[in-house]
DNA sequence: CTCAGTGTTCAGTG
DNA sequence: TCACTGAACACTGA
């Protein structure tokens, strides 16, 4: 689930439940993966009685800033997503799809009360997400080593030429690295390479000006169009890829060219040779 | 039952 | 040393 556009509107509904509001209730799974070496005790002293101030995102990062550090960091790995209730019932939010009754979610791994009878989650069904109190999250690991974010920190052409001639990796992987573009995830590579019509194991280093203009245009403009769709696929152009990409029958068409998938950077590529060079 | 998976880290390799 | 790759992590769902 998780890329950036999915961090993106789970920063936004948790914006919408937590900013200018205190923390009444604070419950913690018992969970030493997810929540790393920070005890549940320690958690729940952290962030019982605080004033949320503000809710930032880097890439796939995002971090709550409140009225007394440390500040609480979250990361949703491959399977987690940020669920929001009203007293009326419950929300899925960045996850899109399957909404699932109940609360709290299944898999809940933090669960915050606000006043007003607000109430977040944050749940993680494969426990690759992390949780984490930081003193100021921007400034140290992981977020510290993250490159540009993809929303808000593109760079200009030149500078955006310049990083990518300087590895030597394929493209594709060069997508992928969160110290390059941060926020960027599999589906997203996959999309904009398609767009920018560019093989994906063509190394950065080989593309043209012309071939780096393109991809950072389609870089820029899937991530805005998908955050623009609040993450919600349904609402993606049928043009794109993503639409076709795990469609694993046989013959599966783009416009009409076959879809081809491999392992590239360990991860599952889906490209279309046809339209990519 | 097996395997892939919208992610990241770290050991191993060249 | 640097850059890159792929296994490991942990669990669900097809």
């Amino acid at each position: 689930m998780p890329e950036l556009p999915e961090v993106e509107t789970a920063r936004r509904a948790a914006i919408a439940v937590a900013v200018g509001r205190r923390i009444v209730g604070v419950t913690v799974a018992d969970d030493t993966i997810v929540f790393e070496q920070v005890s549940p005790a320690r958690i729940r002293r952290a962030l019982l009685g605080r004033q949320v101030r503000a809710v930032r995102r880097h890439g796939k990062h995002f971090w709550f800033e409140l009225d007394r550090r440390p500040w609480l960091s979250v990361h949703f790995g491959m399977a987690g997503g940020l669920h929001t209730s009203r007293r009326r019932g419950v929300r899925l939010v960045s996850t899109g799809r399957r909404t699932e009754p109940g609360w709290p979610p299944r898999f809940t791994k933090l669960r915050l009360a606000f006043e007003g009878g607000h109430e977040l989650a944050i749940a993680d069904g494969r426990r690759l997400g992390r949780i984490r109190l930081r003193q100021d999250p921007a400034t140290e690991p992981p977020i510290a080593a993250l490159g540009f974010d993809a929303l808000r920190g593109l760079p200009g052409a030149a500078r955006f030429r310049e990083l990518a001639r300087a590895r030597a990796a394929p493209v594709k992987a060069l997508l992928l690295d969160q110290s390059f573009a941060a926020g960027v995830g599999n589906w997203i590579a996959d999309e904009v390479l398609y767009q920018a019509r560019i093989a994906p194991r063509r190394p950065a280093r080989s593309l043209s000006d012309r071939e780096l203009d393109r991809l950072r245009a389609r870089l820029r403009s899937v991530v805005r169009v998908a955050v623009g769709a609040r993450a919600d696929s349904d609402r993606y152009p049928r043009s794109w890829l993503f639409h076709r990409r795990w469609d694993r029958r046989p013959g599966i068409t783009v416009r009409g060219d076959a879809i081809r998938r491999e392992t590239i950077a360990s991860r599952t590529a889906a490209w279309v040779p046809a339209v990519q060079r």
